[in-house]
DNA sequence: CTATGATTCAAACGAACGTATGAATCATAA
DNA sequence: TTATGATTCATACGTTCGTTTGAATCATAG
């Protein structure tokens, strides 16, 4: 039987990154994890990337140009076709957030181990990652702003930003695992309905953000309501 | 001048416990960040608590054996209230989602910086703190899931949950943190709309979840749609 | 073939980790 | 005051961490 194949090591490494950093987190994923999965000498990383720091910045770009390009595209489209007039809100949420969660779909693009990793670095400690994101992703996000904000023209700045925030929460932690999901059923849920259903979870997450974002304004209290 | 006073040994754990997980996560603080922010000796950890992992069941215990109750005591009231009709959805979001943001003003009980220890625990990758937490408050999420269904006999019960997920992570994001919003915005948001301004975000929050709660169903596409 | 640069390898580095130990110190009660 | 149990202390243990090194191996061009 055929030892594991060489190939291309650096490719084994990202592979192995993704999976590991989506399981375990940056900082409880170790190199000797990465580089043992992966088949290759712990020098290896070093080598082909500098340091563990570059290398899930790797991982994440391997995956976010692609991802990101495919964004903007989907929106040119919308605007291209709209001429002129305001897009639908709920295609502008389709074009930022239905582009990603089709990724699940598409294992040569990292399928549902990336969206997962994804999902839980938005919300992990490490201060280094975020701000890489943040840094390297800024104009698509301002892109979608200013979309929504035309398309919402009656509805506050303020508030478009943050429920755009609110639905990167929410799909953040739809993607983010079966685990988190755990704490809220027991998979009394008939099988079909399971978080592999991504056919399902799609419309469904799709169908919440939209009800979220076209929702009646909040009404906020006084300061300092009268006694 | 007065040396950093001993007072309770065990609170002072516990207090920059949560401070430090909150801001650079479990794997990320060391038991020597943590004693040393509280100005005690290094073994006072394993003293009091015995290890690292009882530690952070205990900095979360704290905090959510109260809030579970408190979540508890408000659904009850509002049963009785309700005289055996169903309780109006929004009311059954805000006893939970509502109590658990109120505690962000009680400084006693944690505030902004358990709230958003809790926010990224959720997401976060180590197993047995999602383990510990999903077990032990399994009863308060059962009751929540369990009056939704009565408060929405039309909805199918799996959508339910799920949007029940969706809500959860929508808050999670909400309170985790300052630094996620920053990917959304430049903060050209005017200084009033900062995210110090909680009573705003109750507010703004709970309009979001309403509307997701209550969309309309997705319309779920056939599986092999016919050519 | 040989020469050259790229890659892989085993081994080791110092630093930081969680935990354990036994003596010193404290508070309290007899 | 002395005795006792609780707590704090400095220190060290064994592991694991990310990274580095220099030799061995590989692929390719002359």
């Amino acid at each position: 039987m055929t030892e594991v194949r060489a190939g291309d090591t650096r490719g084994r490494i990202l592979d192995a990154a993704e999976r590991l950093f989506m399981a375990h987190g940056y900082d409880g994923t170790s190199m000797r994890h990465i580089t043992g999965e992966a088949g290759v000498n712990l020098a290896a990383v070093n080598y082909h990337f500098g340091s563990k720091e570059a290398l899930i910045q790797e991982v994440f770009r391997r995956r976010l140009d692609w991802l990101n390009e495919e964004r903007m595209r989907a929106l040119d489209k919308l605007e291209a076709e709209a001429g002129g007039q305001p897009v639908k809100p709920s295609l502008i949420v389709d074009a930022f957030f239905g582009t990603l969660l089709r990724m699940a779909d598409d294992e040569s693009r990292g399928g549902m181990t990336f969206l997962r990793l994804l999902g839980r670095t938005l919300a992990e400690p490490s201060e280094f990652i975020r701000a890489f994101l943040a840094h390297e992703y800024q104009s698509v996000m301002d892109r979608f702003k200013e979309a929504l904000f035309r398309a919402l023209p009656e509805v506050p700045k303020a508030e478009i930003v943050w429920r755009f925030h609110f639905m990167l929460g929410a799909t953040s932690y739809a993607i983010a695992g079966t685990d988190a999901l755990r704490l809220v059923t027991d998979w009394q849920i008939e099988e079909e309905d399971s978080i592999d259903r991504l056919d399902r979870l799609v419309p469904r997450l799709m169908s919440f953000l939209i009800g979220g974002l076209r929702a009646p304004l909040p009404q906020f209290p006084d300061r300092a309501p009268g006694s």
